[in-house]
RNA sequence: GUAUGCGUAGCUCAGUUGGUUAGAGUAGUGGAUUGUGGUUCCAUUGGUCGUGGGUUCGAGUCCCAUCGCGUACCCCA
């Protein structure tokens, strides 16, 4: 019998779990760094919460958690059968699909406990009812952070420095992509068809991954016409450097209110992150268009340079996220690192440092009750020093204790026998090295104390 | 939702045009070694070949169905 766990999820052994930790600390402490504080919301948020945010194909992912007691109370059989409206009598809760919405309803809950700007980190899992593959799990783990209630384009600023910051630490090599969503709006003014923004960037948003023949394909099928692609042509076939794509731009968008200001929004954040001189590579990706619904500036899109993988950051920002919920014309912008995707790169590209295991530094081998009683108070002593120190539980063959000291990677293992308590020492063994001293337990304590 | 590949021991896999009792490595257990792991040697546990049906004298192998898993598209971290 095949007990699985659900498809899309997974079971952590320790040595996963070490490097996981690995990543969620070193983003952690960036985000400390910057003065972000953290936060956590439920995993179950209301579905009135979820529904309508991720746009058509959002809402399908969404995990919808049945009634509890007998939810066919409120169901008449034999009405219609919409499934659509069956899930609204059937269902009132979900699980959450990302950590923004949420947070944008946390804001508005608690917007009298919130000093703005308000800048909050936050790291747990989303869950999507999405077909798994590679990179894509049905639970995985995001690690936002936010600045909520400020219009200053320095907030984008300092989320490219965090992103850079980020995977210098872990030892990656990335391209940030960046775009405004200004100049996506500018387009479908372009054409006239400002309602077709979706369709549009949809379609270019493909660009590098079906080619252009097949975007203009798409186009017309979304509703373009002909003409209407003779006008944004210039667009897709956008290159050179960045400086190239604005000139372009400036010109393309002359008579546009929001695309001059998209366009000055965006120099305005290339020209501060200059001054940093990040590590990372920066292009403006006019194609990236990223599918949330809530975008209004800056879009933001990671993607490592030596792994074939989705994206591992996304990000943006959203003028009137809390308008949803009631509180409007709160500006903020935010950034989500998938650390799950980024644990499969660092695990491809084997970057994970040797030395992150969080196991124990020595281990007292059992020798029978009576040693066990001087153990004790040994181990108490390392303990309060700080040193992970355990004490092998059941008094069984010696070969057996080594191999469990092996096994788990202890680089020290105490021997304390009727001889040695005789002698008031421990026998240490170096299991790296595999040399034994007799030293006291000061002596222990000085050597493994840091 | 669409397309496609794969299911043999806890894990990684071999298994010839269908042919007797389905193998190996590794992990586990016991021993060589009752105070010494990682290296070595010996022994040993472990399988309804995913499940159900069909073809055949005979099926791990061929056919059908079904379940499970993976990959790609859509979309996304």
């Amino acid at each position: 019998m095949n007990y699985n766990v659900v498809k899309g999820t997974r079971d952590f052994l320790p040595e996963q779990m070490n490097k996981r930790n690995y990543i969620f600390t070193t983003i952690e402490k960036v985000y400390q760094l910057h003065g972000f504080s953290q936060i956590e919301t439920p995993a179950l948020e209301n579905l009135s919460t979820l529904m309508g945010k991720y746009g058509e194909e959002g809402d399908r992912l969404i995990y919808k958690v049945l009634n509890s007691g007998n939810f066919l109370d409120k169901v008449e059989l034999n009405q219609e059968l919409d499934y659509k409206k069956l899930t609204n009598k059937i269902s009132e809760k979900g699980l959450r699909y990302d950590l923004t919405v949420p947070f944008a309803r946390f804001i508005v809950n608690n917007r009298n406990n919130i000093t703005f700007p308000f800048k909050r980190y936050q790291i747990q899992p989303v869950w999507r009812a999405d077909r798994p593959q590679k990179g894509r799990y049905r639970e995985f783990y995001q690690c936002d952070a936010d600045i909520i209630g400020s219009h200053s384009l320095l907030n984008e600023v300092e989320l490219c420095e965090i992103i850079d910051e980020v995977f210098s630490l872990l030892g990656l090599k990335i391209e940030l992509k960046i775009n405004n969503r200004k100049i996506l709006a500018a387009i479908a003014e372009l054409i006239g068809k400002p309602d077709k923004i979706v369709d549009i960037t949809i379609a270019i948003d493909k660009l590098d991954k079906i080619g252009y023949d097949k975007v203009i394909e798409e186009l017309l099928e979304r509703g373009l016409t002909n003409e209407d692609i003779e006008k944004i042509n210039p667009i897709l076939n956008l290159k050179g450097s960045i400086e190239d794509k604005i000139l372009a731009l400036k010109r393309l968008f002359i008579n546009s209110e929001i695309g001059q200001k998209g366009i000055s929004e965006l120099e305005e954040v290339f020209n501060n992150v200059q001054i940093l001189n990040l590590s990372l590579d920066l292009d403006f990706d006019i194609t990236l268009a990223r599918g949330l619904n809530y975008y209004t500036g800056a879009i933001f899109e990671v993607k490592c340079k030596d792994v074939t993988m989705g994206s591992i950051v996304g990000g943006g920002r959203y003028d009137n996220l809390t308008g949803i919920f009631g509180m409007p014309d709160v500006s903020g912008v935010g950034i989500s690192f998938g650390a799950d995707r980024i644990y499969d790169c660092l695990e491809e590209l084997n970057l994970f440092p040797d030395q992150i295991s969080a196991s124990t530094t020595i281990i007292f081998v059992n020798f029978g009750a009576k040693e066990s009683k001087q153990c004790l108070k040994y181990a108490k002593i390392l303990r309060s020093k700080g040193i992970k120190t355990e004490i092998y539980p059941e008094e069984v063959k010696l070969q057996k204790q080594m191999k469990y000291a092996n096994d788990k990677k202890i680089p020290f293992v105490a021997l304390l026998g009727e001889k040695e308590i005789e002698e008031g020492v421990i026998v240490l063994k170096n299991m790296i090295s595999g040399e034994q001293t007799s030293l006291t337990i000061e002596q222990i304590t000085d050597l493994l104390y840091k």
